[in-house]
RNA sequence: CGGGGCAUAGCGCAGUCCGGUUAGCGCACCUGGUUUGGGACCAGGGGGUCGCAGGUUCAAAUCCUGCUGCCCCGACCA
């Protein structure tokens, strides 16, 4: 058994991609544009993906040692502007309140686009000794970047996230902060959003503004172009040097500190949604859905529906403790409207009860990610339902890798290149001669940037892309969200 | 910032060119009944300062002027 009619309200990816992207996220309540320009209001089912993203990153941030504390959305101006390329980075798309309690205010305050300045400016007061160190804070926040043009959760003004600021007393310990927690948004992506990722260096032209070097995840969606899906910065002594924030180390000597940023935002809704989503609506992984078992309950007379539901007491006894499941038994809704609400808000999987099933001692189960459906023994059902969710937690990032996988070519003609990425999309691992004027014209020309410099890139000898100049590795280039 | 489009019920639209009953349709919503294994049906009902502000007119959703907001496509960004 299979099959699934077409939906209705949602544009197929084959015609319009975008159109698609946003009809998703309509059919599944998951945002709704605000009053205000380019902001989104969260829905409680989007809500609840980003609290179970919240859950899982916040445990795998404490299991490495770090500790949440909160921040004020304000910044004084003038912190804005103590670290020259951060400032020039930033202020171009920052708010600014200038007035307060009907008062013009003394100093403007910027609305953070990210913490570091008012952070590093508390730490200054934090940190004195090198038994202050390592400090491993975490906030979750909103911020705000004035962007020209918005999407849903890839890109609004306002948007939730979380960032990391730690301090170290040496630079080969904030870099390995650096390169753990990109470990720990390449673990999260890959593990718990199916959503595979290659990790890498950004270029000095991509690298976050203040930064010594910026390392990133990247994933590929299902239009085959680029999403950046999380940052993590080694911020060298600029931010300390700024702020003057300085420790005594073991000799007695004054220095510097050492910091590391990093950060995933609610663009990793976007992420989900565009990497496993289908014409349908919305597919969860099942470790991103809040509820991921829902049962339809099926009757005609009243004692059949009193038959099923007092069956489903029995059956769902043990669940509680294993995973949430929701039992939709309003009854002014028939059994195929239920059907198609679950499957555009992306529940994993389906259980349909009805008095047939009573008799078989069966239970129809329908797989989202497949639309797979199947009759099962109700007898075992509880262990089939695990092993179900983790096939499909499995597959599902399989899938994932095997498409991206198909769309990442080596390229070492220029023409070739821009031919196909034209008609395909795609990751492309070309040789650059690591000049940012050869990175510049590559955008000009071709709209493709590089996304990142890969850690798995082996050395090898070739001619730029570009400039036919020598290089000793491939970059990963794309067409980018 | 450039190009395009839209603004009429919660959503999607018609009506606007050519001014004229009480502004209409589909979906959604409410009530009652029949239904229920893939998006139910029948009957009844509620909901609108026609984006805002001026103007023309006996009369404006409709004509004129100004403004505002939003969406989509490009240049910039997580």
């Amino acid at each position: 058994m299979t099959g699934i009619p077409m939906a209705k309200g949602i544009t197929k990816r084959s015609v319009d991609y975008s159109r698609w992207y946003t009809d998703v996220i309509a059919a599944a309540q998951l945002a709704d544009h605000s009053p205000v320009k380019g902001c989104m209001v969260i829905r409680p089912t989007g809500y609840a993906i980003w609290e179970q993203m919240q859950t899982a990153l916040d445990k795998l941030f404490k299991e490495t040692g770090h500790v949440n504390a909160y921040f004020p959305c304000f910044i004084p101006e003038h912190f804005m502007k103590k670290e020259a390329e951060h400032v020039k980075g930033f202020a171009p798309e920052c708010a600014v309140v200038t007035h307060g309690g009907g008062k013009k205010l003394e100093e403007p305050l910027f609305i953070r686009p990210t913490s570091e300045t008012i952070i590093w400016a508390m730490y200054k007061d934090w940190i004195q000794s090198y038994r202050d160190l390592p400090l491993l804070i975490n906030q979750w926040a909103n911020v705000v970047r004035w962007e020209m043009r918005t999407r849903l959760f890839l890109r609004t003004t306002e948007f939730l996230w979380q960032e990391g600021h730690t301090a170290h007393a040496t630079y080969e310990e904030a870099e390995a902060e650096t390169k753990q927690m990109l470990e720990v948004y390449r673990t999260f992506a890959e593990e718990y959003m199916a959503v595979p990722v290659i990790t890498g260096k950004k270029t000095e032209r991509e690298k976050f503004a203040g930064a010594l070097h910026t390392y990133c995840i990247e994933a590929m969606m299902q239009d085959a172009k680029a999403l950046q899906a999380g940052t993590s910065h080694n911020l060298g002594q600029n931010f300390a040097k700024a702020f003057d924030v300085t420790f005594q180390n073991e000799a007695g000597e004054l220095e510097s500190v050492w910091a590391t940023s990093w950060g995933v935002s609610t663009r990793l809704i976007g992420a989900l949604i565009m990497t496993h989503s289908d014409d349908n609506g919305l597919v969860l992984p099942p470790k991103m859905a809040a509820v991921p078992v829902v049962i339809v309950p099926i009757w005609k007379s009243d004692e059949e529906m009193d038959a099923v539901l007092k069956r489903l007491d029995v059956l769902t006894r043990n669940w509680k403790d294993k995973f949430n499941f929701k039992i939709d038994d309003r009854n002014n809704l028939r059994p195929g409207r239920k059907f198609n609400e679950w499957e555009k808000k992306g529940i994993p999987i389906r259980l349909e009860v009805g008095p047939r099933d009573l008799e078989t001692n069966e239970i129809v189960l329908v797989r989202r990610d497949t639309c797979e459906k199947t009759r099962v023994s109700q007898d075992n059902l509880t262990e089939r339902i695990i092993s179900t969710l983790e096939s499909m937690q499995v597959d599902m990032f399989k899938k994932a890798l095997a498409f991206r996988r198909s769309n990442t070519h080596k390229v070492d003609d220029y023409d070739e290149f821009k031919e196909r990425i034209d008609a395909a999309g795609g990751f492309y691992l070309v040789h650059w001669n690591g000049q940012t004027a050869s990175e510049e014209k590559l955008q000009e020309e071709t709209k493709a940037t590089i996304r990142c410099i890969p850690f798995d890139a082996p050395e090898e000898t070739g001619k730029c892309l570009i400039t036919g100049q020598p290089s000793t590795r491939r970059v990963i280039v794309a067409r980018a969200y």
